[in-house]
DNA sequence: AGTATAGATGAACACCCGTTCGGTTGTCAA
DNA sequence: TTGACAACCGAACGGGTGTTCATCTATACT
């Protein structure tokens, strides 16, 4: 349950703007757009409050999107509710799934591929990301045991070629032929591949020979 | 009433896009993505088809703005209708979180507990059993490695005290005074408790001291 | 034939807009 | 005091995005 009441003065004005034009003009408003009418100065400001919200679960996000702000919740206090994007955001997704990761084979990935079915994912296991930037892959062999991932897990990803320190990645090492899970982070001019398992060590690989295919967003396993 | 058939191919083509991608993103697609869409080489063109169904009384459009359109009519074979009806039929359900579980206390379950919050599950991650037997647990701690979970890992269980041989289920073990999810399995009189990491050797216990409190269903991992 | 008009093309332009980064302020705990 | 952290600011960067323009083709009309 969502507590309105938790979020800041600013996160709530933030939150009822948005519903009101949206209910408006029916598309959502820019970043400058909502610290004019919030009183906020500065556009990373606004920025770091929408990521907030982001992670409290009230919108979701396109990313290097103009607009690409949606609401998921309906906001106490707005005017009028942004009928369709709440209902397109506050029930399930269907997100695509491109077959099975192995690790001796390359991710597939939406551009190559054509889906072969559709998971059904609730939008907190999205975390705010748009549901169109994500897709699902099957876990084939126990090769993924140090990323605490096993035979028949359902991984959750957002298609993505660059990934932020502390992100789960899948990536292909080329110079190994192999596929991995691992947390990314920038260590210098390498990369360093951390296994989510606590007491395996990382691997470090030039980046010249590591492709990230995708941001690792939840992970489901079904008995 | 409006004649969609005067309109052209193309324009019938943009109005589609334009429902379908509103559906699904929430907010409107841009001039280039609509040619992209619609096999328009140049965004001019675009352009102009916009102005066309502005006047036709299709669109209405916002000058300079980004993504500045707006559907002012419903477009027959748009696919928000089928839309609607597939997620009104995928509910999801709203599953209790009654706590963490820890390796060093026993389970919390209903019982005992009120919940602290839900978590919204697919029918497809309870399979089939009744959502108002399953509650939810959040993982504390890496003592569950074992079991490839992880601390913060979500799991989702269905309450019962008795089990079937390969059921993942949560026990009390009380000479260890220890909480843990393991395989059940009956090995004549004792029980066999196998983890899930292939790795790992089973350990058998007495019955009269493996409580079981209750089956796994799934486990969720947001990252 | 000559001409007007609708539709289309590709390129260029200029502003819009999300993102990032270095730095500041205030609060709270050690 | 010191350090960590959340919140905030201002500025700059670079790609996104609507707009405009010169040009071309095809059709219909005079």
């Amino acid at each position: 349950m969502k507590d309105f009441n938790k979020l800041s003065e600013r996160q709530r004005n933030i939150l009822r703007y948005m519903e009101d034009y949206v209910a408006e003009h029916g598309f959502p408003p820019t970043i400058r757009q909502i610290g004019e009418a919030t009183g906020i100065n500065s556009t990373s400001v606004v920025n770091y409050n929408l990521n907030k919200l982001v992670q409290a679960g009230y919108l979701s996000r396109s990313s290097h999107v103009a607009r690409g702000l949606r609401l998921v919740v309906e906001v106490p206090g707005g005017k009028k509710a942004a009928r369709l994007a709440v209902q397109a955001a506050a029930t399930n997704f269907q997100v695509p799934l491109y077959g099975s990761i192995f690790a001796s084979e390359p991710v597939p990935v939406p551009e190559d591929y054509y889906p072969e079915d559709n998971v059904e994912v609730t939008p907190a296991m999205l975390g705010g990301v748009d549901p169109a930037e994500a897709f699902a892959l099957r876990v084939k062999g126990d090769s993924m045991i140090d990323a605490m991932i096993r035979e028949g897990d359902i991984v959750i990803l957002r298609s993505q070629t660059t990934a932020n320190n502390g992100d789960m990645v899948a990536v292909w090492l080329e110079d190994r032929s192999e596929t991995t899970l691992k947390y990314f982070y920038r260590d210098g001019g390498r990369i360093k591949l951390q296994p989510a398992h606590p007491e395996m060590q990382p691997i470090y690989v030039d980046p010249a020979v590591c492709s990230i295919r995708g941001k690792v967003l939840s992970i489901i396993r079904q008995l």
